[in-house]
DNA sequence: CTGAAAGCGCTTACAG
DNA sequence: CTGAAAGCGCTTACAG
């Protein structure tokens, strides 16, 4: 088809065919050739055939940049992940810059699979979670897409509300403000009811925290959760700086390994922020003998695809992550053509998981209750 | 800085500035703005200041669309992945479509930091693996960025051939053509190396190979070099259709699975196409209560990140897998300026790394040593 | 239903 | 060094 189409072409030339050779070819005006190809005011059927058959010869595709220019929409959505520092090699193993995060990966590729059926690519960036350059980098991809989907916090709401000014704007995983939309797992639903499993059927009297990124507002939220729960039951939390994690697995290892070596002891469970956390949290305890779930409990979030397969499996709060993904793009579609909806938050929701790393039987879907 | 420069704007339309704007604040042409923003032949130091304080002022930011007409070049990389199909929910636990590919994501990122550094920004599309509607697809991609990254095997040799008319065009993990350069990584190298050490150092008689996508170049490769390295051993592979996974650890869990069930006897050691196969084989096995690596040996690919998590820990081949996205972009980018190079087939070093899962003992650097 | 023409917002020869 | 003008390849009122 491709095929047929490049090879008969006259114009052997490496310039693509344009808008004009193809109303030459047919005979007709290029705006005849603009209406059939977009099915504005539906031409005459002869009109029709000849531009088809003049489009297919000459294997035309209209070139993107002329249409935004001119219909003022590049079909384009931006969409902006956080990332850790890369460091140019030579730094060890356990780097986060080999690692992918799952999460935001899942979510991209529902934002480009709702946005592939509007007819809209994905211009897909990541950022340091220090780089200094954050607000002009965004600032230059405003001009160059039609509305931005920004993971996690990587602009301050009165920031994000400046940049709203440009372009439609929909969050990830952060707060919702006058000027832009966001959208959420339930992260204070999910985290209490995973938080009251550990305390209440399990028992457990001590509870570590092992945070995300330390301004990220989904860590934040299921601390504040955790440590409601915690408060709730006359428990114990640990959490603080010493527990600061990264989203990352290498991050996870990082303060199992600070912990154990500060002579510390161990909670009877850790909470971990995300999935991802918990693999390297699990990966560090079993390195240093100790044994989960028996000596000590460990969580996620997300219900990534690994958190099955790991052993033991990992309970945890599942995201509808796609979902989430192409609710944020569907919500910016409309945020293009529309405007801002009534709604600002929009909140999934999430549902407890539970699997074997809680302490919980292999293959159970019940736990076994403890008094109250 | 954002915030001054959209707050100081007098035009608090909702329509952002353009050049025009900028050249009648700073009372100069729009030829001598596009100028000094583009630092070419250097104007005088006054008129840059004027120029550069009403850009400031005006939060000016030149519009993608515009620039990539005048200056025929978009400043975009296009960069299409294949994935399995996404099937609407309703499906099992298994599915492919919550897994994220961790090769072509982490790929990916080394191709939007090599890319970020030349002021491109990359285009993200995916590919079912059996869409009918590539050639299409792709066609259309090409007249929104300036070249094309194309993983695996998206199009057969003479499509991409054909396709390499319209814009330059680099793969991965293909094989190169006339018209189109290819990068990947050592697989021959690599795993006859690994299939020596399974054969030669552990003495392992019985090899299963569970390949990835059918058509995948890489799978291939490495089929052939465990082939040759079996036959040589005068020791017995297990292939073909019953071994069909497809990158996914799911792919490699169901594969486990089928043979188990059809009531196969299991070679002594499986290698997978990659790591996150090998992930969904360790699991399986798992469940089916055989023990890794004592009854069963398995090997993966890639060395992403969560190899090295796993327990056992994975035994793998390493590729350099940011270092094959920069390289992919690098290529590109020079393609876009000068023309295909001298060179089509990029063949980046890998190396095999020993951990516990081949059966090697825990921080074993070299193995034990068998009779050759 | 169709065509001629203006215009989208830039860059870049071309003069001066 | 700088400005006026043409042109990049489309879409879309505006006439007819």
């Amino acid at each position: 088809m491709i095929g047929a189409a490049v090879a008969d072409s006259r114009e052997m030339s490496h310039t693509p065919p344009t808008i004009y050779d193809v109303a030459r070819a047919a005979e007709v005006s290029i705006a005849s050739v603009s209406r059939v190809l977009n099915g504005s005011r539906n031409p005459r059927q002869e009109t029709k055939d000849r531009v088809l058959q003049a489009v297919a010869e000459l294997g035309f595709v209209p070139d993107g940049a002329a249409r935004a220019l001119s219909a003022r929409l590049k079909e384009v959505v931006g969409v902006v992940i956080r990332r850790v520092r890369w460091v140019p090699a030579t730094e060890g193993n356990f780097a986060e810059e080999d690692e992918s995060l799952q999460f935001p990966d899942v979510i991209n590729r529902g934002i480009e699979i709702a946005a592939q059926q509007q007819g809209f690519n994905l211009l897909l960036s990541s950022v340091d979670v220090d780089a200094h350059d954050v607000r002009a980098r965004l600032l230059a991809l405003t001009r160059k897409c039609d509305g931005l989907i920004l993971h996690d916090r990587l602009l301050e709401p009165e920031e994000l509300e400046l940049l709203a000014r440009r372009v439609p704007i929909v969050t990830l995983a952060n707060v919702s403000t006058q000027a832009t939309v966001n959208v959420q797992g339930d992260n204070e639903a999910g985290m209490r009811e995973l938080a009251r499993h550990l305390l209440r059927d399990h028992g457990y009297r001590t509870i570590g925290y092992l945070a995300g990124l330390a301004d990220s507002p989904d860590s934040m939220a299921r601390q504040q959760a955790v440590a409601a729960e915690v408060d709730a039951a006359g428990a114990t939390l640990q959490s603080g700086p010493q527990w600061q994690g990264n989203y990352y697995a290498s991050g996870g290892t990082r303060v199992i390994e600070g912990l154990i070596s500060s002579g510390a002891s161990l909670p009877r469970a850790i909470i971990c922020a995300n999935d991802q956390t918990a693999l390297g949290v699990m990966y560090a305890l079993g390195q240093r003998g100790v044994e989960v779930p028996r000596d000590v409990a460990v969580t996620g979030f997300d219900d990534i695809a690994m958190a099955r397969h790991l052993r033991p499996q990992l309970t945890t709060v599942r995201q509808p992550i796609q979902e989430m993904g192409a609710t944020a793009f569907e919500l910016l579609h409309s945020m293009i053509s529309n405007g801002l909806p009534a709604e600002h938050n929009i909140v999934l929701p999430t549902r407890l998981i539970l699997r074997e790393s809680c302490g919980c039987p292999p293959e159970s879907t019940l736990p076994a209750r403890r008094a109250g």
